[in-house]
DNA sequence: AATCATCATGTTATCGTTACCAGCCCCACT
DNA sequence: AGTGGGGCTGGTAACGATAACATGATGATT
């Protein structure tokens, strides 16, 4: 019963072919009679057989793998990228190989070397802050890089990303404009949070321009940042800057924990207290009042990436031509800010 | 510059050494003197070598790939249930694969095909229902297959998951004991969403049993169901039953989605309509009025996988004997149902 | 002193597929 | 009839690591 798995041989055996001819059989584009390839497509069938991709993969130097790094899976934002450039990638024949570094650029450098022993075709990493090491690797690696969600000073290669201070700032000219004057600023407190605390720095930096005072800054803690931090926050921010109008928060999600604390507590949202969320997750656009956000593209980054991806493997680019694929964050006004 | 990349004859030619030596000295557990182990990683850190999976997958028959198969990444419950399970399985050294059946079990079929040349040293799939050929597929492979999320009436292999009917009617119980009659059930109604369908089959069943009518069924269509979905579906409940005192949410998004439609018409949750969700997501917990749910433990759900897996690779089971994990769901009664 | 286990290393063959290079047959054209 | 090209097939070697077995040196044991 538990005999090895057969092989192209095996197959080729049955047929009275040559291996070569099986192999041939099994790749839509090589020339094999209609006859032979169905003969061997029956009795591949009928043993069983499954393909082996890792001896192909050896032998043609080719994985059809793309390594991808997150900082979590259990964030819709980052999931939404991965579902986008997971689909673009399968059209093109590639496939996911996923890991996650749970925020800490360190992880993220075990996390490197380890898929790069599996000889991906391109290496698509979150964000644009790495360990002098990892950077090496990445640049060493003789396969295209990607990363993503930001716009790193000094790119490794490729860039899909936009800017998380000029998205910030959009919100806070958002608020100014509306006659906001103190206004807060919840989470990217911690310095593993590249984007959290771009942010914040974002924040600080529109509301000086803006002559206003930027140091309502209630801390988060260490990301993930979700609701219940959201909420925490507000409780925060509530007891020690009570005359707060408006809190910017880092995501929808600290955002929605934020609402939920003043709902507990009976004050109005936006007319005690307005709102802003980031990353137009699903909640900020169904919650009650809906949630002012920045939509950062996340499905489009990963849709984007698998192009980009896909053309630099065609060869469909100068080769060492770095791009840059820059998006525009936009602001959506919504109850929340009214 | 673009050599092509060194390999472990290099370094053992720059070292004076055998291939085979240069093999060892990567292992941990084999035995090479400290000092030419110590030359050894420090020329392949200077020829800036990188170690080649795909060869050693080849030679020793071995990939250390876990093949993971879930209908979507775009869900906080099963992207905790892989995050545990991805958590778990890399430290046992085991790597993930992931791959996305968008609720379609033709589209599984695919997927497991596709991700078994990879040769995995185990698979695990969510759910319990598969096409014929899948199940071929998976039975076939030779190695460990575990079903997640559910309990097969005909297990392929090991499975660890819960029964979805038995949740449901705990839930019907919790609000019939509650003194609610009028029950409406939200969503399963695609033949595509089996944890789905069977959620709304065990709400029939429970209903029935309670001695209440249970034919306040509300459509969502197919997955993923959402907060959208959950508020469209309220509004249709509203307006089609609006004496319904209850309703019972095939997810706690949708429950939420639903709580919002309440919300925006002005119907007090729970005094003129009470909410039960599935699946204690965060959300559920921080909401107002904070959701009843049924925690389906889908991260240790995970976990367990992990574990499970982890045993029988390392032959700590009777080879050949499936294991069946069976998680009990538990009510979490909040004040959504009060 | 002889024997044997242990350690560190080397040699050889192989995992299953495919790149590369031929070779054959058949038909279309000169 | 001769030449050429395209379609189909086969033989051989190789991808880069390691399993399996073998070897020499060292030290422990009797």
């Amino acid at each position: 019963m538990s005999r090895k798995p057969p092989t192209m041989a095996d197959i080729a055996k049955a047929i009275g072919v040559s291996p070569m001819t099986v192999s041939r059989a099994f790749k839509s584009d090589s020339s094999v009679s209609q006859e032979t390839r169905e003969a061997i497509l029956r009795a591949a069938e009928d043993l069983g057989y499954v393909f082996d991709s890792t001896a192909a993969n050896l032998r043609s130097q080719k994985t059809d793998f793309v390594a991808v790094t997150i900082p979590s899976i259990n964030n819709a934002n980052f999931a939404e990228t991965v579902r986008q450039l997971s689909d673009g990638l399968s059209r093109r024949g590639l496939q996911i190989l996923l890991g996650y570094t749970n925020y800490d650029i360190l992880e993220e450098e075990r996390l490197v070397e380890q898929l790069l022993r599996r000889k991906p075709q391109a290496i698509v990493v979150t964000g644009g802050r790495h360990t002098p090491r990892a950077r090496k690797l990445l640049s060493n690696a003789g396969i295209p890089v990607v990363e993503t969600w930001d716009l790193p000073e000094q790119p490794i290669g490729h860039v899909v990303g936009f800017s998380n201070t000029l998205a910030i700032g959009e919100m806070v000219r958002h608020f100014a404009d509306a006659g906001y004057r103190r206004i807060a600023f919840i989470g990217g407190d911690a310095d593993n949070d590249t984007r959290g605390t771009e942010r914040r720095a974002g924040f600080v930096a529109a509301m000086q321009a803006a002559g206003l005072d930027a140091s309502r800054l209630i801390a988060c803690g260490a990301p993930p940042i979700g609701m219940r931090e959201g909420a925490v926050a507000m409780a925060h921010l509530l007891q020690s800057l009570p005359d707060t109008e408006a809190a910017i928060c880092v995501s929808d999600l600290s955002a929605f924990g934020a609402l939920t604390e003043c709902q507990r507590r009976g004050i109005r949202v936006p007319q005690d207290m307005a709102l802003g969320g980031f990353g137009n997750y699903d909640i900020g656009a169904i919650c009650v009042p809906t949630l002012t956000t920045i939509n950062a593209f996340a499905g489009d980054i990963g849709a984007k990436t698998a192009e980009l991806i896909g053309d630099v493997l065609e060869g469909r680019f100068e080769p060492g031509l770095p791009q840059t694929i820059r998006f525009t964050p936009v602001l959506i006004g919504r109850e929340s800010s009214r």
